[in-house]
RNA sequence: GGGUGAGUAGCUCAGUUGGUUAGAGCGCACGGUUCACAUCCGUGAGGUCACAGGUUCGAAUCCUGUCUCGCCCA
């Protein structure tokens, strides 16, 4: 082995190997035995990342907790799948790839739809694999041969299944009404899919003629600055979007606003239309905002729409498809929607009817795919009828069949399903699943089936047109977990496989996906698509902000994976936070979990280095005969770990049980127990030497499966070099829990707290690091412990064989620094080199704190009612803590009485 | 406006049924070329767990309120 540890040496090699050997198959797993098809299989549909370009690192985040779970589950010896596919991304897609055309001059119009759509499918061929690739490198022990595609075949059919199937039973439905429409993706969008952002704007107070008796309309043209001369009567009206006047079919007033009842049934002249529109009263009118009265736009406000409705007032779209003014919009016919919006204020003013302007901070939507300020627009749309899918959605959260991790999202999701509105499905766009209803250009009825009709199904007229919009994406990803295994097709897979255990994404799509698959899921196949949802969170850069490109502070998973290793990369993202927190993700984070990593390497390559012909050891306790403390030490805190991890795998806590397993190998393994095995190692007893072997390489081939889901690679890589049974390391087996020796455990923290306590003495007095020292060990209780590991004291301690006398009591030198530890009380007789006035002051410092912990704990066990409610088990454990502190107290001041 | 998360060491974060002296990594200080590792080793400093009440024998942990920051929804 290479004395660094270099992750791209053998990270893609093995991956090579896995996929060749198809280990990543359930069917693997069948055919070596390693599970059965009786048991109950795993399953995750991998989120399939969109098309558009490259992978980022939340995806490297989706892909370590997943992998990291389908590694458990494979190594528990449960048939395991992993799903993996990408997303045809409708309109991501489409905008990256116009922007492409773009570069070139052109227009998707230029091309036109086919050759549009062509273009898109090479991008999609060149980009899919290129996020294949990235995959790869993050390690992803998918199922590649189930890889799926949104818009395969067998999807599109789901897809079409789906709706004909909703269609028929009049679930979705075809209507014109308000909706959100982006003019520069030129399609209307989905709620979700609008972004709002609080912004400055403005508030323009505008008063419009009424028609009076004196008055009875405009006399001059719009803009000859005389349009308003001789009205006499006004009623001011306030917006944040002047240019939707041109829409106006009213000005309402709340009907019990008292300043306007008088007002209520006349008629105002719109400004630049010379349109006639009614003064009427409505309680969606709020009597404190603006004025009190408020123009009513039906065709390009939620509220005024509503008001329109009930008024039955006309909608008049006054824009175009691109965000410009249309026909209807007069004199500002052809101007974009925010140039006229300052001509017709310039306008209005002119006119004498622009009263005032305020500054205003109020929320704007803006296109979630390109920025773009949405436009309330009507429009007729294909909607999905939600409320009934939502019932069962909710039903299938409330009564546990489904779990959501972190456990407080199933507040955020009932929420959000209990106020949820009827979802738009249908988009202007040409790449994306073709909406399959077909038009009667003789009769008007419309055609709905899976498969392509070629006449209208009421009148049997061949002059039928394919409706030429496409379905929004979440459409077709709300099928995902049941259509990448078959259905509609009652394939084996889907059979077997579905539905699938866990759905694992970040908490951001939770109401776009999640909640659409669950109500696809169950609607489709009457049962929930997964039994749990774990959600993860955002990566963030090191100062909280999310990553972006625009921002330039994302880090390119890729580039992290060519610097630190993929396994560096995937243990800091598995433990840097808990489930459903986000990330502040820190270079310095991947670069420590590199050290470990490296750190893990050389401690195997230093067993390895070790071992002369020593067998696999498959199994070990602590009560096997011819093991030293430490041994029994070492394996018990494994059997503790595998008993600690296991549950916390189970409990989804993963960050927490890859900190556990850091902590062990570099805190305990490596730190104190390869340091203790050298003795036996370097030494001439060939028994003691066989047997270290055998417990080093037992913890270490056994702490290399507990870590194998959170490093794969590096763990791979050295199992493949340690004794072992089997022949990879991703297909061994999960350990089990064994015994553990609380009284090897117990004596070994009395060992480490002498050599700390000796080793703190010796940089407090600046000794030499090198230079061995003598110590008396007055051992008390502890005597026959302390005399087994002297070797083991002398060496950690660095202190002179010669020179170390351990006996129950010993009389205390004056020439020494003591070191109080548990039972025990050190004396390191350092000839000319304590000053006594020093000692003096440490011991001092030693004892008070000693005191003030008596104190507390003499507080706590005098009280009444700790000592009659507290657990007997609690109350004996701080009994002991207290004699302890009291010897320790009485060594402290026996010493200092010493030293004069 | 409603909801929700966070506030613990200089920084980033753990701390899952309330129970020893609240932990880690990074950073900092001091010291280290011993044959696994300087991507390292040893030692150390550093915290009234945001604030105020409350429940309890006992609270970072549970409850109420306040403040600051973030996110989601409207």
């Amino acid at each position: 082995m290479p004395k660094t540890y270099d992750p791209q040496a053998f990270e893609q090699q093995l991956y090579d190997w896995w996929e060749a050997q198809g280990y990543f198959k359930p069917e693997t797993q069948f055919a070596k035995g390693l599970a059965s098809r009786d048991q109950k299989p795993f399953v995750i549909s991998m989120p399939p990342p969109n098309v558009t370009g490259a992978l980022h690192l939340g995806h490297a985040m989706t892909a370590a907790v997943e992998d990291l779970m389908i590694r458990y589950h494979r190594m528990k010896g449960v048939p395991t799948l992993w799903v993996p596919g990408t997303d045809h991304a409708g309109i991501a897609t489409q905008n990256v790839v116009e922007r492409q055309l773009a570069q070139e001059g052109l227009t998707r119009h230029d091309l036109g739809r086919e050759k549009f759509i062509e273009r898109v499918w090479q991008w999609k061929e060149e980009y899919g694999a290129r996020i294949t690739e990235q995959h790869r490198r993050l390690g992803v022990s998918c199922d590649w041969d189930r890889e799926r595609f949104t818009l395969d075949e067998g999807l599109s059919r789901a897809v079409r299944t789906a709706f004909v199937t909703l269609y028929k039973e009049g679930l979705i439905y075809r209507g014109t009404y308000l909706v959100n429409w982006c003019p520069r993706c030129e399609s209307a969008i989905s709620d979700l899919e609008v972004e709002h952002q609080e912004e400055d704007g403005h508030l323009w107070y505008v008063r419009y003629p009424l028609i009076s008796d004196e008055w009875d309309g405009p006399r001059a043209e719009w803009g000859s600055g005389r349009w308003a001369e001789g009205a006499t009567e006004f009623i001011q009206v306030a917006t944040t979007r002047p240019e939707t006047i041109l829409g106006d079919t009213a000005v309402a007033v709340h009907p019990e606003d008292e300043r306007y009842t008088q007002t209520v049934g006349h008629v105002a002249v719109l400004p630049a239309i010379g349109r006639r529109i009614p003064i009427i009263a409505d309680e969606a009118v709020d009597p404190e905002f603006g004025t009190g009265a408020v123009k009513v736009t039906p065709a390009h406000d939620p509220t005024d729409y509503e008001i329109g409705q009930r008024h039955g007032l006309e909608q008049i779209d006054v824009m175009t498809d691109t965000g410009k003014m249309n026909e209807k919009a007069g004199p500002y016919a052809g101007l974009d929607r925010f140039v006229c919006r300052e001509r017709l204020v310039a306008d209005l003013e002119k006119e004498g009817l622009l009263v005032k302007v305020e500054p205003h901070r109020h929320a704007i939507g803006h296109c979630q795919r390109c920025g773009t300020v949405i436009e309330p627009r009507i429009s007729t749309q294909w909607f999905v009828k939600i409320k009934p899918l939502a019932e069962k959605a909710m039903e299938a959260v409330r009564d546990g069949r489904i779990r959501i991790i972190p456990e407080r999202f199933e507040r955020v999701y009932f929420n959000w399903m209990e106020n949820i509105r009827d979802w738009c499905i249908s988009r202007q766009l040409w790449w994306g699943h073709r909406i399959p209803v077909w038009y009667c250009k003789d009769c008007g009825g419309m055609t709905c089936e899976i498969t392509d009709p070629t006449e209208c199904a009421h009148c049997g007229s061949k002059n039928i047109e394919q409706d030429p919009d496409v379905l929004d994406t979440w459409f077709s990803s709300g099928l995902w977990p049941f259509s990448t295994l078959g259905w509609p097709e009652e394939t084996e897979d889907y059979k077997y496989f579905y539905p699938t255990s866990v759905l694992e994404t970040a908490y951001d799509i939770l109401f776009f996906w999640v909640a659409r698959m669950i109500m696809m899921g169950l609607h489709f196949t009457d049962k929930p698509p997964f039994e749990v949802v774990y959600l993860h969170g955002l990566i963030r850069d090191a100062q909280g902000r999310k990553m972006s490109k625009s921002l330039g502070n994302a880090l390119d998973p890729v580039e992290l994976i060519n610097e630190y290793g993929c396994d560096a990369l995937r243990f800091t993202l598995m433990t840097s936070s808990t489930p459903g927190n986000d990330i502040k993700l820190d270079e310095k984070k991947v670069e420590g979990a590199r050290n470990f990593a490296n750190k893990v390497w050389n401690a195997a390559r230093f067993v390895i280095t070790n071992l002369d012909d020593t067998a696999p050891v498959a199994e070990m306790s602590p009560d096997e005969p011819g093991l030293t403390l430490a041994d029994r030490w070492i394996i018990s805190r494994y059997h503790r770990l595998v008993s600690e991890v296991t549950d916390m795998m189970e409990s989804y806590q993963y960050g927490e049980a890859g900190r556990r397993i850091y902590e062990f190998l570099w805190g305990e393994f490596c730190d104190w127990f390869i340091e203790i095995a050298k003795i036996r190692l370097y030494g001439e007893d060939d028994f003691a030497r066989e047997t270290v072997r055998r417990v080093l390489v037992y913890v270490l081939e056994h702490t290399l499966r507990l870590l194998h889901p959170f490093m794969p690679f590096v763990t791979e890589a050295i199992w493949q070099q340690v004794p072992h049974e089997g022949e990879a390391l991703i297909i061994a087996r999960w350990p089990e829990p064994g015994p553990t020796d609380e009284t090897a455990e117990a004596q070994m923290g009395l060992v480490q707290e002498i050599v700390r306590g000796i080793r703190n003495a010796r940089a407090e007095y600046d000794v030499q690091p090198g230079r061995r020292i003598a110590a008396l060990i007055n051992a008390g209780d502890a005597l026959d412990l302390l005399q087994s590991q002297r070797d083991v004291l002398a060496m950690l301690a660095r202190l002179d064989p010669e020179q170390l006398t351990i006996e129950e009591s010993i009389p205390a030198p004056k020439q020494a620094v003591t070191i109080v530890a548990g039972q025990a009380t050190v004396y390191l007789p350092l000839a000319g080199m304590v000053d006594l006035d020093a000692e003096r002051e440490r011991l001092n410092k030693a004892m008070e704190s000693v005191r003030k912990d008596i104190a507390r704990s003499e507080k706590l066990l005098s009280n009444e009612g700790f000592r009659n409610k507290a657990p007997a088990e609690v109350i004996a454990r701080e009994e002991a803590k207290l004699a302890e502190l009291k010897s320790r107290l009485t060594r402290l001041k026996e010493r200092l009485a010493l030293l004069g």
